[in-house]
DNA sequence: TATTGAGTGCAACGTTATAACGTTACTATC
DNA sequence: GATAGTAACGTTATAACGTTGCACTCAATA
């Protein structure tokens, strides 16, 4: 763990949204007299998806720093495509019937994505469209 | 459904693994003797996932044909990183659970996403690693 | 000291997606 | 059949996301 992966980091953490690898270089532009370039940002977070501190919502292109690190990856996403928060979850049982139907059809699971769209509670109650 | 829609909804069929908007531009260029831009077959991509008749695949950023367009979007995609293949499921109990997980928060499912990423058994059998 | 390897910096490039605007073709109504 | 409305499509440019390839630093170590 580097500097700059931790900077990296603590930045997601601040966020209270999921954070596009482009937010972060120009965070880090601002912050740094140095700025960092798009590889420099994308091999920081592979690294951290690799420990499994970061995951990736795909349907964003946007990352978040994972809740539970020291668990498996079993999480579910939710994403309101109102004000762009993003819960993460954890249900096993998911991770269960996932596995169950990847066994019956052989397929050997390296991960698992599931990401929900929707409206959160919160902006349901603010547009009570 | 247009011509240009129908046929795009062809060449994802006739393509066994999930196809990139690009692949699409390019063989539509192929094909046609007029070329078509990124936007048009965005647009037909749009129609067809509105239809239900095509998904995309998030963390591929590729587009299948949906097997069971008559029934809701409940579907995972069992996505082979050896040999790129997509297989489709339906397994209406996992869409039974995260409903029950986004009742709890109050969260309104507008679309699901679930994706594993891993090897199939015919490349397993292949690379015998 | 020489070497090695991980991490980072940098320039260029590749890929995916959309904005902004114009055009075509079909329909409907008078 | 003129006119206007509308849905789909075309065109250009650009935004947004991600990778390749090579050079440089620096610490660990043989």
């Amino acid at each position: 763990m580097t500097t700059l992966r931790r900077h990296i980091l603590e930045l997601l953490w601040a966020n209270a949204r999921p954070t596009g690898a482009y937010e972060l270089i120009e965070a880090l532009r601002i912050e740094n007299s140095r700025p960092v370039g798009p590889p420099t940002v994308y091999r920081a977070l592979g690294f951290l998806m690799a420990q499994g501190l970061v995951s990736k919502i795909e349907c964003l292109n946007a990352y978040v720093p994972c809740v539970h690190p020291e668990r498996g990856h079993d999480c579910l996403f939710f994403i309101c495509s109102c004000c762009g928060a993003s819960v993460e979850l954890e249900d096993p049982r998911i991770g269960g019937l996932l596995a169950e139907d990847a066994a019956a059809l052989g397929f050997a699971v390296k991960r698992r994505m599931v990401e929900v769209e929707g409206m959160c509670a919160r902006c349901a109650e603010a547009n009570p469209a």
